[in-house]
DNA sequence: CAAGCGTGGGA
DNA sequence: TTCCCAAGCTT
């Protein structure tokens, strides 16, 4: 399959975005803090709230001296706030465990807090060049059409799945680190999970499931997150709450948020648990 | 391993 | 409008 190489990589060459934690001058906290935000969000959301973060946060070490409820704020709306936690709790780490440095090991990435085996890899490979397979849902969908002739991957990543991902992988460290990000990269802008852009793909002739007709997904159901009345909106009206106001704010506020009282009491006390708030006194809450 | 966790934009 | 989805992690 090493002739898919040439073209993708000469593809990203030509076609990838410029973004602040791509180029030469971007730190491996750069990266990482990157990695965190685009965790189920999409880069256009990301892009003014990793400006902001460098610029106030430009080390590890920044943001570790920081309340945690800084960064809960900070946050915005990326949606997920505990990923805020978790980069916190990860700079924290980071200046206790290893000198203040993101770490390069791809084990020693993989224990903080926030980080699975997708960041891991991704800050191992585009932070400090190393040999990954880098496995997100870009990547394993481009493989599923290209390699395996269908048209999405399995609901998790297989055995098998990884094994053809390392096969691919280029041999080199920088060459693997890039061929990592350019097959990404191609994912998101032309091999897209809904209108794949075939005509402007690289590998269009070389493509299992384009050569088979492009042949409907026959795989179990993919599930859609219900919205409307669960905890994840009420915790998000609660959090928006304190997030949009300076210093404490009265439950009164909180129960103007949400109506239906025991869900929003139950909520609440989620968030507590979680630490994205602080009961601060009686009646009364903020940010951590 | 399935469920839970935010948010907003595009088709 | 409704549905789908966007560089996952934790439990």
């Amino acid at each position: 399959m090493s002739e898919l190489h040439e073209p993708i990589l000469r593809w990203y060459d030509e076609h990838a975005r410029e973004l602040p934690w791509r180029g030469p001058d971007a730190s491996p906290w750069s990266v990482m803090v990157s990695e965190f935000m685009l965790q189920q969000t999409p880069v256009s959301r990301v892009l003014p709230v990793h400006q902001e973060w460098l610029r106030r946060w430009p080390a590890p070490a920044d943001l570790a001296a920081e309340p945690t409820g800084e960064a809960v704020r900070a946050w915005g709306r990326l949606g997920y706030p505990r990923r805020a936690l978790r980069l916190h709790a990860a700079a924290t780490a980071i200046v206790e465990q290893h000198g203040g440095e993101v770490p390069a090991a791809y084990d020693e990435l993989r224990a903080l807090p926030g980080i699975g085996d997708y960041t891991a890899a991704a800050i191992a490979s585009f932070a400090h060049g190393r040999r990954h397979v880098v496995l997100d849902t870009n990547v394993r969908r481009v493989f599923a059409r290209v390699i395996q002739g269908v048209e999405f991957p399995s609901p998790s990543v297989t055995k098998a799945e990884r094994e053809v991902a390392l096969e691919v992988l280029p041999d080199e460290d920088a060459t693997a680190a890039t061929w990592s990000v350019a097959v990404m990269e191609l994912g998101a802008l032309v091999c897209t999970a809904a209108g794949p852009r075939c005509h402007d793909c690289p590998v269009a002739d070389r493509c299992a499931w384009r050569s088979a007709g492009h042949p409907a997904y026959d795989g179990p159901p993919r599930k859609v997150q219900t919205w409307a009345g669960t905890d994840r909106q009420c915790r998000g009206r609660l959090l928006a709450v304190l997030r949009d106001t300076d210093g404490p704010v009265h439950r009164s506020r909180l129960d103007a948020a949400w109506s239906e009282d025991g869900q929003r009491i139950r909520c609440l006390a989620s968030l507590i648990e979680d630490g994205l708030v602080a009961h601060v006194g009686p009646d009364t809450y903020a940010l951590p």
